[in-house]
DNA sequence: TATTAGCACTCAACGAGATAGAGTGCTAAC
DNA sequence: GTTAGCACTCTATCTCGTTGAGTGCTAATA
């Protein structure tokens, strides 16, 4: 049994169908409705084959039928027509992100809000990893007698700052010393390169002089580990999904939110491997639909994932999470638009500014 | 009709009965379970004049009784007993928090997840308001040959950080002294000290050296009005809310999660009146039950606030979202306990660094 | 006089049929 | 190859009786 195109047109309506309604579709609906030109009976024998062939499923006997992920993926490989954005999604995109201008994680947050809004589904954003940038300087700048601030900025422009305790007899001069020497040892670097073997070498480096402050090493130890460590997210419109029929079970309703609050979780999945059977579209979008994601409460939703870049440099990840039953074209048409925003936005950020 | 202690022994057997059920409690459970020496005749008596007097409600004519919101606010005033932390609620409290010293923003965060996780409740902080806090230090960072960052710190240890742009032409000697400057005028006024005047007046002193750096004022004028409208919340346990009867429901509990995703309703949920009815327990507490707060979303939940302190100026609320059915002494005592502690660690943080 | 036993009554919850209707699969005719 | 027709299946919905928890009232009791 071979899918040919009539085949293909009917799971086509059936799945654009069943986006829409969410409730099994017949072959009765199929006929009357969506104009393929033939008679239920006709459309109800090659929903039989499109069932054993696995694209549909029956819920029970006398139901209509509902799309397999198996149909999902077929439908968004080669069935689905690329979406048109709308004027109005047009309009004001632009000018929503830009307004918010000032530090990238406030752009990335923003980013997650506009997404869900547009989607109505759930938006979620890493913000970019940062084991391979460089420090561009770091400085540590007197606060009061007995405290300081050490401040990291990486060539992506982030920054980090922790307040430590200064040895009595540090006074500011001392201070501003110890800073422009740690600058001249540290600028530069990227973090991988910063090792705890690094960080005792200069110490030994500045033994005489600066013994005072040793302790304040160790904080920047400690502060370079956490900037290492951190690929925060961001999620926007977690809420979104309570409205789809999919959830309104509140037990899984409740599942899916914690889900979402574990960022380990989180980022585990946005970062898995796109699935073998996948043909990645063009802007490297990723689809993973319903059981195609290993972690359990995931197996009755899609995720929908992008990269974004400054240059040709992967910074980190968009993603965005609805029921199997999602809207593909107009979603996946969005987060393109979104991603490329990003893309721009951060290319300005960070590159027009050197 | 009077309230004797017979009566009110018999409301209090029930409301800490539904407390642990939330289901409707008959008079034959009171005379069986609960050892007040009556028969269930008597007890039914009883309750029906409680219900006369508005302390009790029938969902329908032949099921038990559940507790008015004005039964709870009894309950709460004046007949309960204090709850006695366990030994193992209290053990390892003081480390759980402690352990994550470095910013307060930081210590917020964890206080939040501790009382979630504690009571099983929701739990709301504000971070602490900013409109009296002092400037401490201005420090113009260098960056590169482009940019610097502008570094604000406050009294209480908040900092704020923006990257700018400098013009052409600015060299490191120049950003020090521009900076000295700024440290010098700027040190020691509170936020609301600076008004666009003050900001003005700094431009005229600078005017002859540094007319170049307009813009750099214009974006510390921006970061002040930041960090003045800035009160953050942070919330933990939401999807605690769930597990609850009271929620099963997946349109109360989208909306419920929406409210509390709403910075702006939060907030002014926390610094709403106390009800007059209300007695304030000892340590500042507030309960308000049910129909007391005046959102819609919350009328079937009640919130016990606290204020926290650094020595005896407030610093923000604490806050604990729960079904009007919840355990009120044992989540009562652990606020209380929690505050405290949050008063402890910030007033080490703050004062005696000093 | 306060308490209790007893009884009739009410009402939600539950389960068993009965019914309607949506949808299927199959067969025979076109 | 397509379609009309029909028997069949299964869920959803309704009704209806039953059960049991709980009440309110009355009369007996301590």
């Amino acid at each position: 049994m071979d899918l040919n195109e009539r085949k293909k047109k009917i799971l086509h309506s059936i799945i654009n169908e069943y986006i829409k309604s969410a409730e099994p579709i017949g072959s009765r609906h199929v006929a009357k409705n969506l104009d393929i030109g033939l008679s239920s009976a006709t459309i109800r024998n090659e929903m039989a084959d499109l069932e054993e062939m696995g694209y549909l499923e029956q819920p029970h006997t006398s139901a209509g039928r509902i799309p397999s992920d198996k149909g999902y993926r077929l439908y968004v490989d080669s069935l689905m027509n690329p979406h048109e954005m709308t004027v109005s999604d047009l309009e004001g995109l632009g000018n929503v992100i830009e307004l918010q201008m000032g530090q990238i994680d406030k752009i990335i947050k923003r980013a997650a809000e506009v997404l869900s809004q547009m989607t109505n589904y759930t938006a979620v954003l890493t913000t970019p990893e940062m084991k391979r940038g460089a420090i561009k300087t770091v400085e540590l700048v007197p606060i009061d007698a007995s405290s300081a601030l050490i401040i990291l900025v990486t060539g992506e422009g982030v920054m980090k700052h922790k307040r430590v305790l200064l040895p009595a007899g540090a006074d500011i001069e001392f201070v501003h010393n110890f800073s422009a020497l740690l600058r001249e040892k540290l600028s530069g670097l990227t973090l991988d390169e910063i090792t705890a073997a690094k960080i005792s070498e200069i110490r030994r480096a500045m033994q005489a002089h600066f013994e005072l402050l040793f302790p304040v090493l160790d904080f920047i130890a400690d502060i370079i580990d956490d900037v290492r460590a951190e690929t925060e997210i961001y999620t926007s419109g977690a809420t979104n999904m309570l409205a789809y029929p999919e959830y309104s079970d509140v037990r899984q309703a409740k599942e899916f939110l914690e889900f979402l609050g574990d960022k380990n979780s989180v980022v585990k999945m946005l970062q898995a491997e796109s699935p073998e059977s996948s043909a990645v579209s063009s802007g490297g979008i990723t689809v993973r639909i319903g059981k195609e994601n290993e972690l359990d409460v995931m197996r009755k939703s899609s995720v929908i994932t992008a990269n974004y870049y400054v240059g040709d440099q992967v910074m980190g990840k968009v993603g965005i999470i609805g029921p199997t039953r999602m809207d593909y074209p107009r979603t996946i048409a969005k987060l393109q638009r979104v991603s490329a925003l990003l893309n721009r936005i951060l290319y300005e950020f960070y590159i027009d500014e050197d």
